[in-house]
DNA sequence: CCCGAGAGTGGAAGCGCTCTCACTCCCCAC
DNA sequence: GTGGGGAGTGAGAGCGCTTCCACTCTCGGG
């Protein structure tokens, strides 16, 4: 592997001219660049990234850190929209990505020493529970980062991006109610997530706001199969519901499969609307009555807020909200 | 951030010995391991990847190398579990693993560049396809690399795994002739991808050994949705075509829902089967007769390979093969 | 009692790069 | 003519680490 010295020796100048060409070139005169170029050229040098991030203290590089099994991060559509939109925007800036997946546990420790030790300029984190802590665990290590979704602990001390999950659900909520459905019962996301917290939330401000009952909830897990389950739990246990909020378009997706085998007709016996409209709302039967999961947007957006962080802008944490958007379907 | 100096300074140590102590500590008597492992615990150190690669040659870090794009890399499920797998593998050795998504053209000069720049120590390569060749460049940059499936070109000069596509596709089209099936088409996978070519080279040798015609071939390209267009292309210019061998089973749910469409029933008017059996075989209607794809026991096989060059061993190419096995089930 | 082997240690070189600083030009305004 | 300033350059320090080498010290065997 030929090194900067070589190069600067068959360009005849001196090594620091040579990296001011190669990382530049202002303060160059123009034949020292072409020298240096045609040199980079003939000896197919490459720049050494450990010697460079050793100097500079940057690595061209960003995590993506999802807390999550990896049989849930490829099971899930979410996921693979985040993870393509943030590295496209990232390869914009010529960083690469790196993929850390790891669940609170070893793993965990494995991957907080990874982000401690300097790998990376900066981190995306997606699903994360409130157990995983990494608000926390990334303020005190001071790596810049973004959270796409509102961390439940530390969330003042990060940056983040976050739908509205909470009017999300409240709209949604109210498109059963309208349709003259009053016994509305929901399935919501893990607790520990603000995605679970939050339409929860929603759901039941709507139910509050139209005086109907709200103890007709089961807690899912955002997957295809836990949303079977719930459904299952929810009929058993309410089978006069003629309404139902999925906290998302997955577990929805389960649930449709047990009310048709239970024999309810959807909308006309009980009408069901999901969230996220990632593309599955369109394809069940009947297709969802759904929220819009601005995902694209917020993880442009974190990608923003970490490409502050790391110009050396802003440090005081920031957040950006989006507004819900209702896509209307035949499930309610 | 405490450096080693600062470590051995308090240690009451020399940097020789705490840089001994830290790394495996062979040659450090007890009491100065102790007093480094107690400085290090006092400190919060943590090495710098950057000082200490550069002195070593080595980033600890794998590239997966997707030569894809990434829309097709989170629809198929083929990609999630080798991903899966190779994680897996890999962090039991403390190896990060980088995932590299790049499509032929700049974002490809782009990833081979990463790859000569020496910011990874060997790379799996998965999906690739002929014009890429994939296989030439990381022969010539001299990288430690295994390939997932064989490439096309310059599989000579590298390792890798693959499945027998040639005798699965015949053993599996042999179904279709045993049942009866005397007009058998086939949809292969894209002809710059060996599996694709092997595919339908073993659908032709069964076929050829049982007397039947070959000329019902449409190409397709392992998306479900190509699958639907290859399958109306097969239907209107073969309409007597009582069986169908899919190269894998995401495009045969395509050609699933087109049969569906066009009125002719599974098997009875058409015997239809697949490739790969990872969990779409199993829920399309009717489920797929398919051949098992052994992916996970390639990826793994694959990593085997990788950390043999890795660990200084071999540097002639090897591959491993792996026999197919039929999954029978109503489609055929 | 001495010598050699081996364990443990520290000094110092050096990995390949960036960047500060000091220097030399050269040009232009006065 | 002279002085000031900007453009271009090179010497050299130093980023944090590993590792070679030389050294000391402790034993056990002859």
């Amino acid at each position: 592997m030929p090194t900067l010295d070589e190069v600067a020796r068959l360009a005849g100048v001196s090594r620091a001219t040579a990296s001011r060409a190669i990382n530049g070139g202002s303060r160059v005169s123009a034949k020292a660049a072409e020298a240096v170029a045609e040199a980079v050229r003939t000896l197919g040098y490459v720049p050494n990234p450990a010697a460079r991030s050793l100097v500079t203290r940057k690595t061209e590089t960003v995590a993506m850190v999802v807390p999550e099994s990896d049989e849930r991060v490829f099971a899930d559509p979410f996921f693979a929209r985040t993870l393509h939109v943030v590295t496209q925007a990232l390869a914009q800036r010529d960083l690469q990505v790196v993929l850390l997946i790891a669940q609170p546990g070893d793993e965990m420790q494995r991957t907080l020493r990874y982000l401690r030790g300097g790998h990376v300029d900066g981190a995306i984190v997606v699903s994360h529970h409130r157990n995983d802590a990494l608000a926390d665990h990334l303020a005190a290590i001071g790596l810049p980062a973004a959270f796409i979704g509102r961390p439940l602990t530390g969330a003042e001390k990060v940056f983040y991006t976050d739908p509205d999950n909470i009017a999300g659900a409240r709209e949604v909520t109210n498109i059963l109610i309208e349709r003259g459905c009053r016994r509305i019962g929901t399935i919501t996301g893990p607790v520990d997530m603000s995605a679970g917290t939050d339409r929860a939330a929603g759901w039941r401000s709507a139910l509050d706001a139209a005086g109907l009952a709200t103890d007709a909830v089961v807690e899912g897990d955002f997957t295809e199969d836990g949303g079977e389950a719930a459904c299952e739990i929810l009929l058993r246990d309410h089978p006069d519901i003629d309404g139902l909020m999925v906290a998302s378009d997955l577990m929805a997706a389960g649930a449709l499969r047990v009310l048709d085998r239970a024999g309810r007709r959807v909308p006309d016996d009980i009408a069901v609307v999901g969230y996220d409209d990632l593309g599955i709302a369109e394809r069940t039967t009947p297709p969802l009555t759904t929220v819009k999961n601005p995902i694209g947007d917020m993880a442009r957006e974190a990608v923003r807020l970490l490409l502050a962080q790391l110009d050396g802008g802003t440090t005081i944490p920031r957040r950006v909200v989006f507004a819900p958007e209702l896509v209307r379907r035949t499930s309610a």
